[in-house]
RNA sequence: GGGACUAUAGCUCAGUUGGUUAGAGUACUACGUUGACAUCGUAGGGGGCAGUGGUUCGAGCCCACUUAGUCCCA
């Protein structure tokens, strides 16, 4: 105890939070123990990019995993919060490739097998960074079970699903029209396509008939695709072009001869009402083009270069392409106009390449037999989305989902598990590599070049973490997990691909619940970005203001589900409360030296008794919040409790029994009581500011090694007293008021004066007396005349009234009586129009036969509180007449 | 084109089953070096809840429409 006394005034986090991290992680309080018969409470952290750096993203995502986690597991739970990483296919393979472009070298030069080596190096070197950040933060996950997507368990489970989903018969290859990045040289996902509103042009272009006497305009954003055009599309009952049905254009420039084909697919409203068909370059004309015949000609290579179709413009580029498509078809007249026209351009969600639709064979998992189960689990609540919305963003997307396209064309992921025989073409899918062909026993084999969607392996997550396919111990304690935490920007990507793997291999869902928040803007409201540059880097957050405060900044002051704008006055405010906290803790400590704990006698005063009241409530309401996952509400709840209540109140109300040396038993039970209280609130307050609550809980006398380990404080409702609570608001407005009326007369704290209060009833005046030293010292008060009906009410003095009690601040020869009557008079104002609005309600018929009776008598209380603040104001001003 | 979200004090946001005189932080004003804290204390000013119309005894909260902004999907 005697280093408390040498506690710094302000709190220093870089003191603390190191030392806690290591104790804690030393010690294995992290761990969960499988053993443990306590009833589980399992997260899987949403594993960032193995490579990747902390941003504050995830600072929030993993603060509310580890608010969730600390709490469950100081409620008694059998606690596993699970960490890893993941292996981010794209993102990776591109900071090697990069790395390699600095020593002049590319990927071919290096052959696949050296290079995976150097992004496994790479993977060592990086690897850790992001955890290391992790625990900056104060995460309590239990770093022994840390994985990686590409561990040899989980590349065990990867393969085992994709086997399983072949032989079902839910994995087939196709040839499809995918996205294609010409930058990442790689597929990528419906989702992973960003369409951003992109200022274009509509080209309006001649079709001319076969026989040359009439023509179709069309109209079309891409001119540059119509070298790959095999129709024009019309709607069947648009009669413009009716007669045109069947027949045939030539395609200028490539004097191709294209059908006019009739599709209810196409809009008649837009452009001409006719459209020019690139099956192979669209996703929409894809589809057309397979419910009509239509022949599919790739005129672009994998570098979005024109190919050999493209005729005289192979070798352009695809922009280069379009400006001179549209010269040539200016100078041959096929071009009759061009218009501005806005349209959504998908671009690649790493690069921020356009990306290229192309036709060409992939490998896809068939998504309508794996989407059913998954929407029955949502509408069924089995899998519940906090908030609640949510449901219906992912139910949206499950119920219109299209096959998802599986194979990127990578190096650095898990490779198909796929061999083709070289010599009698045999497909052979297998969990273990082949030695031979299944069917001719040649060793000639070849495994398919192509790595799989990062998503596959995530999709597996909360299972093969656990062991899966291996039914261990982990599997049995912990799945389903509890809870999933993470952003609303991957539902799609993530969530709901967890959701249908896990169906699939387990029967049973993932999580039952998934909380899902915001995203973290920047003051102005924007998205992070490296190209904007806004972004803030949480490390050095933490390193200047703690990663207590950094924490209670990022969930108070924001609700589930929505952006929360990062703004450093907030920082400010949260930084602020830690020095609050630890300034109320050092006054108990300072003031705990002669405390001894063997006493048997107390004696709870009044402000004991409602500081007890107000934190046993908050014991209720703070857990009460975490159940519903508001966070925020509750780290709120225990901030105006700390400030507003404990040190604004109860610290001011205690410190003359602690100063004061006569009554022992006094100033034992405000010692008992402040420890007590404090303890309490630094264990609620733990999930949320882990650091400083440890370290002050561990100063303060304790049982237990750790407050991560501490019971979590239950509300004892015995002690939650509202008459106590009333009567204490009574001697709280009081004290208020008289401070009130000394600013506005500017009579300073500092100057103690003399008070009159004329109780208007019995149970009043008793309250008052109760608190009647409360008063005197937080209001400044040398003499405090108190009398039920005070028959010679000071004329020279200044009035306050509150619930009808009269309060007098005498003032000999300041009290301008004018003034005075104006100030009371306008008080009166007021009251009365208050008066007026509660009579007109509880004279309405309809308000007291249909409003609860409860809400009526409340109402009935407030008109007779004022009506009794009027009658004193009334007469005081008639005194002063 | 479909959908979601947001609109409350100068700024950032709470206000969860409709019921005090709508709150907090921050900023602002005045006063204050009383033995936890100036990263503080005391007191104060400031909005009637985007608009319109409805439901209701009663609406910031429910419904419809409108406007503005953000985002998702096609």
């Amino acid at each position: 105890m005697e280093e408390s006394k040498n506690l710094s005034k302000v709190y220093d986090p870089k003191q603390v939070e190191a030392k806690w991290y290591t104790y804690w992680e030393t010690n294995k309080y992290f761990h969960a123990d499988v053993k443990n018969e306590a009833p589980p409470f399992s997260i899987v952290m949403p594993p960032p990019n193995v490579t990747g750096s902390l941003h504050l993203g995830h600072a929030l995502d993993n603060t509310l995993q580890d608010i969730l986690t600390r709490w469950r597991r100081m409620q008694g739970y059998n606690t596993l919060w699970l960490p890893g990483t993941d292996h981010a296919g794209i993102a990776t393979q591109a900071k090697v490739e990069e790395q390699l472009a600095k020593e002049g070298l590319n990927k071919h030069q290096l052959g696949r097998e050296k290079f995976l080596e150097r992004a496994w190096a790479w993977k060592e070197q990086y690897g850790n960074r992001i955890t290391q950040q992790l625990r900056k933060l104060g995460t309590s996950c239990d770093w022994d079970r840390e994985r990686f997507t590409m561990d040899e368990g989980c590349s065990k489970a990867v393969r085992e699903k994709f086997v399983n989903l072949y032989n079902k018969g839910l994995i087939y290859q196709d040839n499809y029209i995918i996205n294609w990045c010409p930058k990442c040289q790689t597929t990528i996902s419906d989702i992973e396509v960003e369409h951003n509103d992109t200022p274009g042009k509509l080209y309006y272009l001649r079709y001319p008939t076969e026989d040359g006497t009439d023509y179709i305009m069309v109209a079309t954003t891409r001119p540059e695709t119509m070298l790959g055009d095999t129709a024009v599309a019309v709607h069947p009952e648009d009669k413009r072009y009716a007669h045109l049905i069947g027949t045939n254009l030539v395609l200028p420039i490539v004097n191709r001869i294209i059908p006019v084909i009739a599709d209810s697919y196409v809009d008649s409203e837009f452009g001409t009402g006719a459209v020019k068909i690139t099956p192979a370059h669209d996703p929409n004309d894809f589809e057309m083009g397979k419910r009509h015949g239509l022949p599919q000609v790739v005129v672009m290579d994998k570098n979005a270069v024109m190919n050999e179709n493209a005729g005289p413009y192979q070798g352009m580029d695809r922009y280069e392409c379009r400006k001179q498509i549209v010269k040539d078809l200016e100078e041959k007249g096929f071009l009759v106009k061009v218009e501005d026209h806005g349209h959504a351009v998908g671009h690649c969600y790493r690069c921020d390449t356009v990306i290229e639709p192309m036709v060409s064979k992939q490998w896809f998992v068939k998504m309508k037999p794996l989407a059913e189960p998954a929407i029955q689990v949502a509408k069924e609540g089995k899998v519940r989305f906090v908030p609640e919305r949510f449901t219906k963003i992912y139910l949206d997307w499950m119920e219109n989902i299209r096959d998802w396209c599986i194979s990127r064309q990578l190096w650095w992921g898990h490779r198909i598990p796929v061999w083709y025989c070289q010599d009698c073409g045999e497909v052979i899918c297998s969990k273990e590599d082949p030695k031979a062909c299944s069917k001719c026993h040649s060793e000639n084999l070849e495994q398919d070049p192509d790595v799989l969607d990062t998503w596959f392996s995530s999709g597996l997550w909360p299972f093969s973490t656990l062991g899966w396919p291996e039914e261990t111990e982990d599997l049995k304690k912990y799945y389903p997990t509890s809870v999933l935490v993470t952003g609303r920007d991957i539902i799609f990507f993530w969530v709901a691909r967890m959701i249908f793997s896990a169906l699939e291999s387990m029967k049973e869902v993932p999580f039952r619940e998934v909380f899902i928040h915001g995203l973290v803007l920047d003051a102005q409201g924007r998205k992070m970005s490296k190209s904007l540059g806004n972004g803030v880097d949480p490390l050095e957050v933490i390193e200047q203001y703690g990663a207590d405060t950094l924490r209670f900044m990022l969930i108070t002051g924001n609700t589930p589900g929505n952006d929360l704008r990062f703004q450093f006055e907030r920082l400010e405010a949260a930084r602020n409360f830690a020095n609050k906290i630890w300034n109320a803790a050092r006054f108990v400590l300072m003031n705990l030296e002669d405390f001894c704990e063997d006493v048997d006698h107390y004696e709870y005063s009044l402000a004991d008794q409602w500081i007890l009241s107000r934190y046993n409530s908050t014991v209720g309401e703070v857990t009460r919040l975490l159940e519903k996952y508001e966070l925020g509400e509750a780290g709120r709840e225990l901030y105006e409790f700390i400030w507003n209540e404990f040190c604004d109140w109860y610290i001011e109300l205690v410190k003359p029994r602690l100063y004061g040396k006569e009554d022992l038993i006094s100033k034992r039970t405000a010692q008992k009581v402040l420890i007590q209280v404090l303890r309490g609130t630094m264990e609620l307050l733990h999930p949320f500011m882990p650091f400083i609550t440890e370290e002050i809980w561990q100063h303060l006398p304790h049982e237990g090694e750790t407050i991560m380990l501490a019971q979590w404080p239950k509300a004892q409702k015995e002690l939650i007293n509202k008459n106590i609570e009333s009567e204490m608001a009574l001697i709280m407005d009081t004290i208020r008021a008289i401070r009130n009326l000394r600013s506005e007369m500017n009579v300073p704290l500092g100057k103690e004066a003399e008070v009159f209060i004329a109780a208007n009833k019995q149970d009043a005046l008793e309250t008052v007396q109760k608190g009647q030293a409360y008063i005197k010292v937080l209001a400044s008060v040398s003499d405090l005349h108190l009398e039920l009906n005070i028959t010679e009410k000071p004329r020279q003095a200044v009035t306050a009234v509150i619930q009808g009690m009269e309060i007098f601040l005498p003032l000999k020869g300041l009290v301008d009586i004018e003034k005075e009557t104006a100030r009371l008079q306008k008080e009166l104002a007021k009251v009365n129009e208050e008066i007026e609005r509660l009579e007109k309600k509880l004279n309405n018929p309809g308000f007291i036969s249909k409003a609860p009776a409860e809400v009526v008598e409340k109402e009935r209380e407030k008109l007779a509180n004022y009506q009794a603040n009027r009658e004193a104001l009334l007469s005081r001003v008639k005194t002063l007449e």
